[in-house]
DNA sequence: GCCAACGTTGGC
DNA sequence: GCCAACGTTGGC
């Protein structure tokens, strides 16, 4: 089993809407990297939910993935901003997968504790200019970081 | 709203 | 293939 770490702007989609809905497709990533790293997801792999651009940045809770990545189809979608011109059905570009809810922190793990700790300090997410929407994340960080949602 | 850091695009 | 210009991300 692998982690991972998605960004997502909770005035858009958060984990109270994750909470709610109880299942999601995580669609839009636009960047190479990151959709390389979420078609690298599996069954059953756990993925920290990271709120960003708002007002308390940090780790959220908890999802885990329970679809791999398939096509998303709103770079086919006119309307959408995730809308890609040069993508095509037969040779599409982007993928999306599908999360379920797991937990919500009692309280988010803002970004400044998890820079404060040395144990994390290797951490992809907060490394100077780290703008990943999707990142691994290592099993010692991993649980480093449900020890400190467990204090809180 | 500002701006540093980064990714992408396109001219050459 | 280089690199300047541009657009986006995301913390502050």
């Amino acid at each position: 089993m692998k982690y991972w770490l998605f960004k997502t702007e909770p005035d858009a989609f958060g984990i109270d809407d994750l909470e709610r809905d109880g299942k999601a497709g995580w669609d839009g990533v636009r960047n190479y990297q990151a959709r390389n790293f979420l078609r690298q997801c599996a069954v059953g792999d756990e993925v920290f939910i990271y709120h960003s651009s708002c007002k308390k940045i940090g780790i959220a809770g908890i999802a885990k993935i329970v679809r791999t990545a398939y096509v998303d189809n709103t770079q086919f979608d006119r309307h959408s901003n995730g809308y890609d011109i040069d993508s095509t059905i037969d040779n599409p570009r982007w993928s999306t997968l599908d999360v379920q809810f797991v937990k919500k922190f009692p309280t988010i793990i803002g970004l400044s504790e998890l820079k404060n700790n040395p144990a994390l300090e290797e951490m992809l997410l907060v490394q100077k200019g780290s703008r990943l929407s999707v990142m691994p994340v290592k099993p010692s960080e991993y649980r480093e970081i449900l020890r400190m949602a467990g204090r809180s």
